[in-house]
DNA sequence: CAACCGTGGGG
DNA sequence: TCCCCAAGGTT
């Protein structure tokens, strides 16, 4: 218990002095936390590196600066700022909770009630209830998980570890600061606690870490093997006609769900003819990393000669690359070189 | 509960 | 080049 607490004060003193200045973050002392930001950029930042999300987070609270701006948009304009973000269900979920948020009037407060919405589970709900309502709830992501992991000496393997290691950090959490508490964790796991080559020697809790002592902290959190990526390949058609070029909406779910792209086949589950009638040819290869597969896609360029069968023509210089999932943006610059030429 | 779901950067 | 991984959630 005075473990604890010693742990909670010396975090938060270094984060008071080393805490990283973001742009969603509030400064010492620069008052409450705008429970839109607070969410917005959580959900961004899921499995999403902060260097990635900046630019996302300024341009989406440029053009829609409260939950009701964002609610009012057009599916396909959020979905075209998100693109090149990735995990496109947060974009939609993203919407949807905007939507059930502003007409109820605002964010709820409570954990429980927060998890319920669309897009937020255990982390997300913990992490606005203690950054924007100061409330002592547990954050747990995977810079905790590893923070803690080395403080205790965890060395049950991930994912198994995990009911382990959010009751170790549920003891740590302290009734004060709990926002500051929350980032300051996450913080010294991004620049101290990191995952390879961690800096114990400047490390602010090296006293109370098990790991450091024993000498293993870099080899924590142990994580259960991956398996192989397997390789995936397809077709993805780009169709001529006149000045434009064909482009369709994927379905709602699933890879790429919901973005603007150009025709395919043979990598997504689904087997479709060309998308009309054309001398095709090949231009190009695009090769893809997806979470779970490797990719490599045949780019097939032709003039159609009739009615396209899905999708709809957009003239060259009305699309947008900056619109496009970053496979679709691949394509494109094939595609585009090609035109050009 | 394990599989699914993107992308870019760093070692 | 390859592998790891980053403020996870949903099904």
């Amino acid at each position: 218990m005075r473990d604890s607490k010693v742990i909670a004060e010396r975090l938060l003193e270094w984060y008071d002095r080393h805490g990283r200045v973001l742009p969603w973050r509030v400064p010492p002392g620069g008052g409450a936390a705008d429970p839109y930001r607070v969410w917005l950029s959580e959900i961004m930042l899921q499995q999403t590196t902060v260097a990635a999300v900046k630019s996302y987070f300024e341009r989406f609270t440029g053009l829609w600066p409260t939950v009701d701006d964002l609610a009012a948009a057009e599916d396909a304009h959020v979905m075209a700022e998100w693109a090149g973000l990735g995990y496109y269900a947060r974009a939609r979920n993203l919407l949807a909770c905007a939507r059930i948020v502003s007409k109820a009037g605002g964010f709820p407060r409570t954990r429980e009630a927060l998890q319920a919405l669309p897009g937020i589970g255990p982390y997300t709900s913990a992490a606005i209830a203690a950054i924007a309502y100061d409330q002592p709830e547990t954050v747990v992501d995977g810079n905790v998980e590893r923070v803690v992991a080395r403080l205790h000496a965890v060395e049950t393997p991930l994912p198994a570890a995990k009911p382990e290691l959010v009751a170790l950090a549920q003891k740590l959490t302290p009734q004060a600061r709990p926002g500051d508490y929350a980032q300051a964790m996450m913080d010294l796991g991004a620049t101290i606690c990191a995952p390879r080559n961690p800096a114990c020697g400047i490390c602010p809790l090296i006293d109370e870490c098990d790991a450091h002592r024993l000498g293993i902290a870099a080899t924590l959190p142990r994580k259960a093997p991956k398996t192989a990526k397997p390789n995936r390949s397809g077709i993805v058609w780009v169709a001529r006609q006149g000045d434009g070029l064909l482009l369709e909406e994927r379905p709602a779910k699933g890879l790429l769900g919901g973005m603007l792209a150009f025709p395919s086949a043979g990598w997504d589950g689904r087997d479709l003819p060309p998308p009309g009638q054309a001398d095709w040819r090949e231009i190009g290869e695009v090769r893809h990393v997806f979470t779970h597969f490797n990719l490599s896609l045949q780019v097939m360029l032709g003039e159609l000669t009739g009615p396209a069968q899905r999708g709809h023509l957009v003239p060259l210089r009305q699309i947008d690359r900056d619109g496009l999932p970053g496979l679709m943006r691949k394509v494109w610059d094939v595609a585009h070189a090609e035109i050009v030429a």
